[in-house]
This record gives structure tokens, C-alpha cells and sequence, in this order.
DNA sequence: AACTATTTATAATA
DNA sequence: TTATTATAAATAGTT
């Protein structure tokens, strides 16, 4: 922006790159913090190097926290770069919109029509994509946690049999006067305990 | 910035903090843009107006690619505002401070030394313990793993016994020529699959 | 949203 | 990284 004007695009020379980030992320980091200051808003900011190296800035509270209400946010429609997120709010649309896309990517990916997606097409895929898996952790969770109440029941159930099958047993053994039958079991009864309790 | 300067304050004629927010808004996306642009970085930014509307950017993918890289890369030890994250090396030193904070944290909470701890540290603890809930999701989704592997494998224990002790039964019955029971289980043996499999 | 007088940010350089 | 400085950009106040 000084001594002359710069061209939007990579800078080439590494030194020239090296010092442009160093200032200009400092700039960024000092105008977002100022945004925040001035108008009340809660912001997050995420820069990697191209080394990968993390700066990061959190304003009222922790970037956790801000992630989780992003998450939570933008969870049913993702939203266009920089633009307002559209809320809940036109679910059928966006549904419509993402069968469509996803068909089209199953023909790209599978069917060989290489090169028929959009960018933007390939970009909003992405996204669709990735807040799935989001979602999907949390139904996964939800599912396992069931299986386990529905093995637990099993358990029960199986025991109070076996039990009942192991008095019947006995019980003949006593009417017939019969000796106690030994060492008959293919596995131990007592099974081990839960690895946690709910 | 023109025209006089402005008070880093927060600015508490709604019309002008609107104004400014949105100017402001819009100059920050945009020098985001031409850093990641300039300088190959990968930046996400994420701002939620004072009425809890949503703003985002992420450079290069999208915003949840991002928010899994930055918690890995957070993931062991959680960084100061802006600065360079501190990466996997200090585990030792990290953990014990945590452990400092913590102690601290329970006698403030518990302990009924209230206001004995800093700002500083109070926010260092609200970062550590909401990393902590992120971690601990992961391992609560193994460790539900592991307790459906073992409670599979008891349930095929107790199947095992309880045929074989069906079978006892059964023949009992068949060498002292009584006529089959019937009716007797606590419950029916069949039961209900998996709800899902791995 | 558009206009400017100013303030800020920063490119080139050391 | 930091310091300097000429210049480009951003923006506060106003319309």
C-alpha cells in the first residue's frame, strides 16, 4: 500500500512473503480486535502459515467456545464466504439443492464425468459434506449409546435364563438322586463388569 | 481514521456502531482475503454480530476443515491471543501448570476462597477445560466402542451356557422319559439384533 | 449508499 | 523481527 501499489497475488520473492505476513497479520489481528472493541462483536480468527504454523485470535472468551456457536450456527444451511449466515430457515430448498449436488457428484466421482462440476459446486459439496460428518458424530454417539442399553437388556435376560436353566438342572439332579454334575459349563458364568456406568 | 479519531471503546450510539460495524466488517474480510491471497495462508474468520448474526470466511476449503486443523494443531497446548501456537514440545511444563491451575480452580470454585484467582488465569483454565471437552468426546466414543466389543462377547458367553444347559436339560428329560417341558422360560431366548454393525 | 478529510496501514528498504 | 517513511487504503463524520 506504500511506495507503490501490489498486485492481488502471491507474493513470489519468500523474504518479501515472509515480511508482508509478519505486518499484514499483525494488521489484521489489531483491526479484528478493534472490530470487536467497537461494535460488541464476538470474533475468531485462524490464520495458518503456509508452513503451518497457528496464529489465532479469540475476542470474549476461547475460540472453543466460538467454534462450538459457529458449529451450532451454521449447522442446518451453510453459508457463502463472508456473507450472513441464512439460518434455519428454507430447510426444503437447501435439501433439494443437496440432492441434486450430491447426485451430480456421485455421476463425477463414480461415473466418469470427470470435469462436469463448478468450482462452486465442488465447493459447496465440501461443505455439505464436512458438517455432515459433524452430524454424524453426534448420531453416532447417540446409536452407540443405545446398542449399549440394548446389550445390557440382552445381558439380563440371557442371565435370568441361565439361571433358571441352572436350577432346573439341579433340580432333576435332586429328584433323580443323582450325583452333582461337574466342570459342565463351556464358559464361566460370572462375567466381567462393565468397562463405566452411565 | 478521517475525519477525527475514535476512542477504542465500545461505540454506544447504535446507529453509528451499526454503520461502523458494517464498514469495518467488510474491511477486515477483505484484508483477510489479501493475506491469505499475498501470502498462502490459510485463514478462517468467524464473527457474530452483537445480535448473534453470523460472518464467516475461510480461505483455501472450508470453515469445518479448518476447524478440525486448528484443534489439531490446539489440541495439547492451547496458545495466547494472537500469538504462535506453542505446538506438541512443553508437555511436561504444560501439564503442570495445568495441574497449578486446577488445584487453584477447585479451592476458588469449592473452596470458598472466591476472587483469589486472575483474570489471566481464570480465562488459561475456561481454555484448558474446553479443550478437555473436545478430548473427552473422542475417548467417550472408544471407550462406548470397547463396551459394546465386551458385551457382544458376554452375550455370546451366555448363549453358549444357555444352550448348553438347554441341552441338559433336554436330555434328562429324554433318559427319564418325561414328557418335554413347556412354557417354562423367565423369558423367550430369541433376541432382537444389533442395532447396527461396525 | 456516496463523498472526502483524515487517520492508518503498509511496501520498500535497511 | 523491528524501524523508517513515502504512499496507498481505510474509514469517521457527514450528506
Amino acid at each position: 500500500m506504500a511506495r507503490g501499489k501490489i498486485q492481488m497475488k502471491r507474493i513470489e520473492n519468500p523474504v518479501h512473503r515472509q515480511v508482508t505476513f509478519c505486518k499484514r497479520r499483525a494488521g489484521l489481528l489489531k483491526k479484528a480486535r478493534e472490530l470487536s472493541v467497537l461494535c460488541d462483536a464476538d470474533i475468531g480468527l485462524i490464520i495458518f502459515s503456509t508452513h503451518g504454523k497457528l496464529y489465532e485470535l479469540a475476542t470474549n472468551g476461547t475460540m472453543e467456545g466460538l467454534i462450538t456457536r459457529y458449529l451450532e450456527s451454521s449447522r442446518v444451511a451453510p453459508t457463502h464466504e463472508g456473507g450472513p449466515a441464512t439460518g434455519p430457515q428454507g430447510g426444503g430448498q437447501e435439501a433439494f439443492m443437496l440432492k441434486e449436488l450430491l447426485q451430480k457428484g456421485i455421476r463425477c466421482m463414480f461415473g466418469g464425468e470427470m470435469g462436469t462440476m463448478t468450482m462452486d459446486e465442488l465447493h459447496a459439496l465440501e461443505r455439505h459434506l464436512e458438517l455432515w460428518i459433524y452430524r454424524i458424530r453426534s448420531t453416532k454417539m447417540e446409536i452407540m449409546f443405545q446398542e449399549i442399553q440394548l446389550l445390557k437388556n440382552n445381558e439380563g435376560i440371557l442371565k435370568a435364563a441361565n439361571e433358571f436353566l441352572q436350577g432346573q438342572v439341579e433340580e432333576q439332579n435332586a429328584i433323580f438322586d443323582l450325583p452333582p454334575m461337574i466342570g459342565g459349563m463351556p464358559q464361566p458364568l460370572t462375567i466381567q463388569n462393565e468397562i463405566f456406568q452411565f
